[in-house]
RNA sequence: GCGAGAGUGGUGGAAUGGCAGACACGCUAGACUUAGGAUCUAGUGCCUUUUGGCGUAAGGGUUCAAGUCCCUUCUCUCGCACCA
């Protein structure tokens, strides 16, 4: 088969909608709020790579969905942009002296330029990119905002560090020790950061959650990355000393099971309680800690590690004198950065009590068992019981126990009710040149002043050496003319900040400044930011599952706390799209594997269209799967063979009934599949469809135009093309998805299984709806059905109308 | 270790508890030809000569009926990982 000519139809319509801004979006108050929708990718870094086939898919997805829903009727947002601030372009720029910009703004034409060669829908009149003045003007006065809130804070702390990004990264961009980046191993650097309260939103991260039409994984590891715990903080005081002790705990029940403290190696206490005698071994100890990466000190298979302080805490509940030790398995960062150990019910406790020969007091038994429970258990129990060995509070069970010694420590004032959460503040400075300057001023007289607003953005200023200085000062720090500015409040001299913002800052927002990605007195107006939120759709990739996606969360809520959006989450509904995997490897397209395809090959040798539907046709959207370019072919001969279905001679005669009834049950088909994002089987019912139209000599118009109509999200040039020649002067885009009739999706004959214990024996033919007692009969009456139940009983007879006859029987 | 998801032909994948393998790739045979990345027709889970038997990771269970629901085990993928 010859190939049909998509190069030129391709260029033709492509050039067609731009020019006539066919999918251009306005803010059309005649669409009610329900006929309203805002389909969101997640927009690409523009990597000097360019596309590879798995970026299509997702876009592909959206874009057969959006035009989809014009068809049906909505005013669809449909935007597209670049996340164009990040360490690619300027690590370029380190070994080259390319200026960023440069490289980026050349990624983002190529970018564009492949984009535009699939044929998306999208809005390109509003296409953003996040490194631009205008752009990061607006990222900069929200920073303002949440710093004059009292969500950004300066704290000098030790962060994660990665020695070849030479940065410090966010706990979220740190993954088993690792640079989630590059792969390196992270260290602890103590430097001067830019924190942003994210934990003052962790309940609201938390609970927003529940609202949200969001794969269950990802809502999970949102939740379990908060972290949320709730117990009781207990005081313990502190033998031979005024200071006290306070611990964090789930387990307040087993207070009379602490048979030692522990606290973190940078504990403050540390110092004040160390007995002169252990000073050497502590300090020892502590300089060994602080050398040990994290992931070296989180390291479960290692043996537990520790010193005694030589000093002693009381136990409240039984005054007992027990020992206070440090060790590295007790975090700093969490809770009090102390425990009590419970090495009877704690499997970390009983692990350390274990090795040092600490003692351990059973507190919790299972349930039923018999004591007494006078002696040194011999396992760990950590699931929940019934008290034991803890004075009144004995046989209770561990939830009202908890209650009770809780509420025992409150009357006592020596404790209370507490909640923890793992996460942790963002760490949001970032000691890199590529990335929006934080527009902060440090002046003697006044401290920390915020520039005004008026006077953002703050523009990124030009740099002899990007080079990082690896000492924790981004290479703005060179620079002294920019440096040394004047404070806004007091006029005197004053040092502007030189980190800058972290990848993530840009696209925390993004979503909003498509809305109106022109104006330049609001990041949006608040007309517009009503009219189209929240996202109703979002796709991207599941990597973005706890950092994009819960930071923008946290922006959003901030936002809307200021009253400057209208809804308390941005991301109504989210699809993860599944990988595309390299075909030959069945891995993870990468350029050290070798597996990458290239989208500009396809589209050179198969044409767009044939692209899309094959993205599409691979499998549901959601899951993972190998590319196959041989895949891909089978879906191109079915383009093609429309194209020789369209050349047959048209004819407006009244088609066939059996074939008009599979027009109506493919429209029906593929309208709910395409609705539910089930693209993959719409597309082979299409293929059944058109096998049917190209055994035909002639081809009436009233079997060809729907399906023009309904392969047009899919195959959106070949079916301009088709609608064209149909004699239509205005984009099939802007007609009317093809409604079917019920009644002419149902079958009038249904044929009928017979089933002998639940095995097919025979089927026959009847009309649909017969009612039972007539197929039961009939299925009896079957000859061959005589024999499978010929001399045994029939016990029972199941009968399912239009499905079938199961008989039952006994020998 | 904990948590989540997934295991169906040679391959990608279909199947409201009711005909397992739709659709497509590949393969086999034939037809045709302006020899193409063709196209068309037929076939294609396994075993069996037909009748039939077996078959959705393995094993058990519920049910008239299980790929689908329940339990146990195995394998793979992803996430978290001393969070007290």
């Amino acid at each position: 088969m010859a190939k049909y000519p998509f190069e030129s139809i391709e260029k033709k319509w492509q050039k067609r909608w731009e020019e006539d801004q066919t999918f251009k979006a306005t803010e059309d108050p005649s669409f009610p709020k329900e006929k309203r929708r805002y389909v969101l990718d997640m927009f690409p870094y523009p990597s000097g790579a360019g596309l590879h086939v798995g970026h299509p898919e997702g876009y592909t997805a959206t874009d057969i969905y959006c035009r989809y829903l014009r068809m049906q009727g909505y005013n669809v947002l449909h935007p597209m942009g670049f996340d164009a601030f990040g360490l690619p372009a300027e690590n370029y720029a380190i070994q080259t002296g390319t200026h960023p910009e440069v490289t980026t703004k050349a990624n983002i034409n190529r970018f564009r330029q492949q984009i535009k060669s699939l044929g998306f829908s999208y809005d390109w009149s509003r296409e953003i990119s996040t490194c631009t003045p205008d752009y990061y003007k607006w990222t900069q006065w929200i920073f303002l905002q949440l710093f004059k809130r009292g969500l950004a804070y300066e704290a000098e702390m030790p962060i994660n560090w990665c020695p070849s990004c030479k940065t410090g990264l966010a706990n979220e961009e740190v993954k088993d020790g690792l640079c989630d980046r590059c792969h390196t191993k992270v260290t602890r650097k103590r430097i001067r950061q830019w924190v942003l309260k994210i934990t003052d939103y962790a309940d609201q991260l938390l609970d927003g959650l529940d609202e949200l039409d969001w794969p269950e994984p990802v809502k999970l590891m949102q939740r379990n990355w908060i972290g949320k715990s709730e117990g009781a903080s207990v005081i313990f005081h502190i033998d031979g000393h005024e200071q006290t002790l306070e611990v964090y705990t789930t387990r307040p029940d087993t207070l009379f099971g602490a048979t030692y403290m522990v606290l973190a190696p940078e504990h403050p206490l540390v110092q004040v309680i160390t007995t002169s005698e252990q000073k050497k071994k502590v300090k020892d100890y502590i300089e060994e800690a602080a050398r040990k990466s994290d992931l070296e000190r989180t390291d479960l298979a290692k043996e537990k590690t520790g010193v005694f302080t030589g000093c002693y805490a009381i136990n409240p509940v039984n005054g007992s004198r027990i020992p206070i030790w440090i060790s590295d398995y007790v975090l700093i960062s969490y809770g009090t950065g102390a425990i009590m150990a419970v090495p009877a019910h704690d499997e970390r406790d009983w692990d350390f009590a274990k090795k040092f020969g600490l003692p351990i007091v059973q507190v919790v038994a299972e349930k039923g068992a018999q004591g007494p429970f006078d002696r040194e258990p011999e396992y760990c129990l950590a699931a929940d019981g019934i008290s034991v060995n803890s004075g009144n509070f004995s046989g209770l069970p561990t939830v009202e126990a908890q209650e009770k010694i809780t509420a025992w420590l409150e009357r006592e004032g020596i404790g209370k009710k507490a909640t923890n959460y793992k996460l942790r503040d963002w760490l949001f400075s970032r000691q890199r040149y590529w990335g929006e300057p934080i527009p902060l001023v440090h002046c003697k007289k006044c401290g920390i002043v915020p520039l005004p607003e008026e006077s953002l953005p703050l523009l990124l200023p030009e740099v002899k050496s990007y080079a990082p200085s690896g000492t924790g000062e981004s290479p703005l720090a060179n620079i002294p003319e920019w440096v040394n500015t004047t404070c806004p409040h007091c006029g005197g001299p004053a040092k502007r900040e030189t980190n800058t913002m972290p990848q993530w800052a840009g696209s925390c927002w993004y979503y909003l400044r498509y809305l109106d990605p022109h104006n330049s007195e609001a990041f949006a107006d608040r007309s517009k930011i009503d009219y189209w939120m929240p996202v109703n759709l979002y796709v991207g990739g599941a990597e973005h599952a706890v950092l994009h996606l819960l930071y923008s969360r946290f922006w959003h809520k901030a936002l809307y706390d200021l009253g400057l959006v209208n809804t308390k989450e941005p991301f109504a509904r989210l699809i993860n799209q599944g990988m595309v995997l390299g075909g030959e490897d069945n891995q993870k397209m990468s350029k050290s594997r070798g597996n990458v395809v290239n989208p500009d090959d396809i589209v050179a040798e198969y044409g767009a269209d044939s692209m899309r539907v094959y993205e599409m046709f691979m499998g549901p959207l959601e899951v993972s799967k190998p590319w196959s370019t041989a895949g891909l072919v089978g879906v191109s001969r079915f383009l093609e063979r429309a194209w020789l279905v369209s050349e047959k001679p048209l004819v407006q005669d009244e088609p066939p009934l059996e074939l008009v009834k599979l027009l109506h049950k493919t429209i029906k088909k593929v309208t709910h599949d395409t609705d539910t994002l089930n693209f993959n089987t719409a597309i082979s019912q299409m293929m059944i469809y058109l096998g049917e139209l190209a055994k035909l000599k002639t081809l009436p118009v009233p079997l060809w135009e729907p399906f023009v109509q309904i392969l047009s999200p899919y195959a959106p040039h070949v079916c301009e093309e088709f609608w064209e020649r149909l004699g239509h002067k205005e984009s099939i885009s802007k007609s009317k998805w093809p409604v079917y009739e019920e009644s002419l999706t149902l079958d009038d004959e249904k044929e009928i299984v017979v089933q002998v214990n639940g095995k097919i024996r025979e089927r026959f033919t009847v009309a649909a709806g017969t009612d039972e007692a007539k197929l039961r009969q009939t299925a009896l009456g079957l000859p061959k059905i005589g024999e499978w139940i010929a001399g045994k009983q029939v016990a029972k007879i199941i009968v399912v109308r239009d499905k079938l006859v199961n008989i039952v029987v006994k020998p």
